[in-house]
RNA sequence: GCCGAGGUGGCGGAACUGGCAUACGCGUCGGUCUCAAAAACCGAUUUCCUCACGGAUAUGAGGGUUCAACUCCCUCCCUCGGCACCA
């Protein structure tokens, strides 16, 4: 531990002085009607917990730095900030405390802003947007009611996820691992009657348009690709044996029919009661598909379920070939997924393969690997490879990749079936049985049905009186005001919807609302979103990878399609941070290894979090927190502070170039050099740890200077590093710039100058060290002049003693030549 | 199983388009200052051999391409993340 008794320097009397000299002049507010050169930097907004950690910082810290360097780059940057208000911490927190969620809510939205704000993280604060506002979620209502109107919302009986702890009901996108996103509690099925909104009809163009974000990591438009899962294939259509109905398939492997040896479909398949009356073991078949459905309410996906299954005693005709094929019923089809049905092909598929084995069905070889022959008597496993077509009648022979097509071309043909597309994203089931959210605002009327309440009567107000215990009932059920209502359509007597909306509904919009934040007769300004949006830069935490920017791209492309906005994608640029670890782990209370910043502030100052948080690693990766790492930056700090307090005043600021000394030069040229990198690192990508060590070595060679140099601290070029060098750390650590900006005669705040320039002149050197290898391996280092010829340069390469020894007499085999970089000499 | 990211000193990590591996920081060791300590400053620090000069050796493992490989290719191992009975 550093002695505290003494700081560097006196941080706690600076960092105060300065935000309140930010938040005065009023530098990070914008005028969205008036500007040149806008840029649009958007955090993901929080949801409001009592105490962030240095892991949260991270965000924030990022995105400061980032739209006071486009500041000074000369962009009008937005850079507001909300808060994702609703949502069920603070009504558990309630149930437990007493306190009602509004209150906790709005108070831990004031600790966040202080929080902030010590930080040096500064905003738009007369932009702020509180999600749990009335006068922001009655334009989330209204979105509802827009997507009601075109269809996109709608309520239906399902088996759907169940939280038993939190008592109310999940997206899949909230089920991980079979487990509740929020509480890790096991997810049950019930089938319940609920809301949905119907992302699956922006299915395609959600996948299709990952390929117009070509400024987002990889990683999260795969995830987005997997979690959309879109498989192309054909729906075969298989007439049963002594009924009218036809049964209908999915399959991507169509080239595979002839190899189909059983037909499986899900125990919840609309056919399967009907199919086994009248069998002959129906008491016993009906037996065993009622208890497969009993386990499927359990979610199935948990642990490897073993196989099981029943023959129904019915058959299907295979069209190709008029063979008959027996109907199962098994536990391992999905009904949610293509038709819930199969066509079964055990030799072709490792499931299908497993539980032909398991039920001693047969196994039919069609597609054959030319490099090893099968046998469908010995095989041990499915092949699922490409291969060339066999006992497929006139399709053998064929390569199987070409007959998928031929073969669904011929279905076409003889309408035996159509291709089709199925994807695994289902629709976002969107209400909640919880009170702390957006109210569902539909009235059920007996007369009308199912109206949605009319933009003039929005917002549907959720009542603060209201017993909100979770029974697994929505708490607004028992607010006999809320619920008894008039219908909008024939003012008779009717009821309201008790659910609330997910609170994913909420954020999935919020970044229009900060444009027009307090507009009152629309959501926001289309003119002036249009301006504004896309999102130059969003960042925020790769747990969002799936949820809030998927829904977010759903939204934006519904209000585009509304014509509400002009783009149809809303986030141009995407950083997704990694998580600050501490002992190897995420930090959390119940681990007991958060790290608070609030002492780390009071020990080292803001700058010095900040500029070890940025140090600590890239930033798109997780990083391990070390508390002497944080030493480590605030003695850098002190470092800079004393190399700055040589300089009385930098102004005006010399831009003679005059003195022709080594030292001299070697410091211009480490400070061009030095200038580059920092707006190169910040420009191209988000390399904030390279970009302060680069200035860590110009700190480094300006010691040095003062203590080569005759001239010292008062030279020209000094004051010149030094005024730089206070610019090019600005970003990062705003405070303490801002102090020796001013102390050095600068006047104004630093974020209102313009970015240092670098002269690439003064990066090139005169003479310059090449290394010499010899057969490939270092052996010394020659000085020439930076554009000596090649011949020049061959000639002294071959006389330096040290390369003279090495060579030996030997014959020189080839001597090869990298301008400016290395020389490599062949000897046998 | 499939997809994605990654594996470099005691630690966090650098290295452009194949061209001096280990920048910068932390830690450790030594020194300056001091009565002493802390702070600060200066120096050393891949590993091994050598008093030293110097040499050998190293980017998960093994092969390959090349004058030259952390970087490209092949085989394999490990870690992390996502998806997963999706027909």
């Amino acid at each position: 531990m550093i002695e505290m008794d003494e700081k560097l320097y006196p941080f706690d009397k600076i960092e105060p002085k300065w935000q309140k000299f930010w938040r005065d002049k009023k530098l990070f507010n914008v005028d969205t009607k008036n500007y040149t050169d806008k840029y649009y930097c958007l955090m993901m907004f929080p949801y409001p917990s009592a105490a962030l950690h240095v892991g949260h910082g991270r965000n924030y810290i990022i995105g400061d730095v980032v739209a006071r360097y486009k500041m000074m780059r000369g962009f009008n940057v937005l850079t507001p900030m909300g808060f994702d208000a609703f949502g069920l911490p603070a009504e558990n927190a309630a149930i437990k405390g007493g306190i009602h969620p509004k209150t906790s809510t709005l108070n831990n939205i004031n600790t966040m802003k202080r929080q902030l704000n010590q930080w040096g993280v500064e905003y738009d604060w007369d932009r702020v947007v509180i999600s749990c506002l009335p006068e922001y979620y009655k334009w989330t209502q209204w979105i509802f009611v827009k997507l009601y109107e075109k269809g996109l919302a709608y309520k239906k009986k399902a088996f759907v996820n169940w939280c038993p702890s939190c008592k109310t009901v999940l997206a899949n996108e909230q089920v991980v691992n079979g487990k509740c996103e929020r509480c890790d509690s096991v997810v049950t099925q019930k089938d319940l009657e609920q809301w949905f909104f119907k992302i699956t009809h922006y299915a395609d163009r959600l996948l299709q348009d990952l390929g117009k974000l070509t400024e987002w990591p990889e990683r999260v438009k795969t995830m987005q690709a997997n979690w959309i899962g879109k498989s192309e294939g054909v729906e075969i259509d298989f007439k049963i044996e002594n009924f009218s109905e036809v049964l209908r398939c999915f399959t991507t492997r169509v080239d595979t029919i002839y190899g189909a040896t059983f037909i499986a479909l899900a125990p919840e398949h609309p056919l399967v009661d009907k199919l086994i009356k009248g069998v002959k073991d129906e008491a016993a078949v009906s037996k065993a598909v009622g208890k497969m459905r009993d386990e499927s309410k359990i979610d199935r996906s948990q642990a490897n379920v073993e196989k099981e299954g029943v023959f129904t005693g019915r058959f299907v005709i295979n069209p190709v070939n008029s063979k008959k094929i027996p109907i199962w019923v098994s536990n391992y089809i999905l009904m949610e997924y293509g038709t819930g049905a199969i066509m079964a092909v055990p030799a072709h598929d490792e499931r299908d393969f497993e539980f032909a084995k398991k039920y001693k069905l047969p196994i039919e070889v069609v597609i054959d690997d030319p490099k090893n022959h099968l046998n469908a008597v010995t095989m041990k496993e499915a092949y699922v490879g490409e291969g060339v077509m066999v006992n497929s009648d006139k399709f053998s022979g064929l390569k199987s990749v070409d007959a998928v097509k031929k073969i669904a071309d011929y279905f076409e043909d003889k309408k035996f079936g159509k291709r089709s597309v199925q994807y695994k994203l289902r629709d976002w089931l969107i209400s909640r049985q919880r009170y702390w959210g957006a109210p569902i605002p539909i009235i059920y009327c007996p007369k009308c049905g199912t109206v949605a309440v009319p933009d003039k009567d929005l917002p549907v107000l959720l009542p603060e009186n209201v017993e909100f215990r979770p029974t697994g009932e929505s708490p607004l059920k028992a607010a006999k005001n809320f619920v008894s209502t008039k219908c909008p359509k024939c003012n008779g007597p009717a009821a309201r919807d008790t659910d609330t909306m997910d609170t994913f509904v909420d954020s999935s919009w919020y970044f229009l609302r900060y444009i027009t934040p307090h507009l009152n007769d629309k959501p926001f300004d289309t003119d002036l979103v249009n301006k504004w949006l896309p999102v130059d830069q969003y960042i925020g935490g790769i747990e969002h990878a799936i949820l809030h920017l998927l829904y977010s791209r759903f939204i934006t492309k519904f209000l585009h399609d509304i014509k509400m906005t002009a783009f149809d994608e809303p986030f141009k640029n995407l950083f997704t941070q990694g998580m600050i670890i501490k002992d190897g782990a995420k930090m959390s209370k119940s681990k007991g290894n958060v790290v608070s910043p609030d002492k780390l502030i009071a020990d080292y100052g803001a700058d010095t979090v900040r500029l070890y948080t940025l140090f600590i690693g890239p930033p798109e990766k997780d990083a391990e927190w070390s508390d002497r790492g944080a030493e480590g930056a605030y003695r850098f700090l002190g470092r800079v502070w004393r190399l700055v307090e040589k300089v009385h005043s930098l102004q005006p600021a010399g831009n003679n170039n005059k003195e022709a000394t080594k030292e001299a030069e070697s410091l211009r040229r480490k400070l061009h050099q030095t200038i580059k990198k920092v707006t190169e690192d910040l420009d191209g990508g988000f390399h904030f740890n390279t970009a302060i060590s680069a200035i860590m070595e110009l700190v480094n060679e300006a010691y040095d200077y003062m203590a080569k140099s005759k001239n010292g601290s008062g030279s020209e070029i000094f004051k010149e590093a030094v005024k730089s060098l206070i610019m090019l750390l600005s970003p990062f650590v705003p405070h303490i710039a801002e102090e020796m900006w001013q102390a050095t005669g600068g006047s104004g705040s630093i974020f209102k100058c313009k970015w240092p320039q670098y002269n690439e002149a003064f990066i090139t050197e005169k003479v310059i060290t090449i290394p010499i290898q010899i057969n490939g391996k270092l052996r010394s280092r020659i000085e020439v002049d930076t554009d000596i010829s090649e011949e020049a340069l061959k000639m002294a390469v071959l006389s330096e003693d040290k390369t003279k020894n090495w060579i030996g007499g030997k014959e020189v085999k080839k001597i090869i030549i990298i301008p400016k970089k290395l020389v490599n000499v062949i000897i046998p």
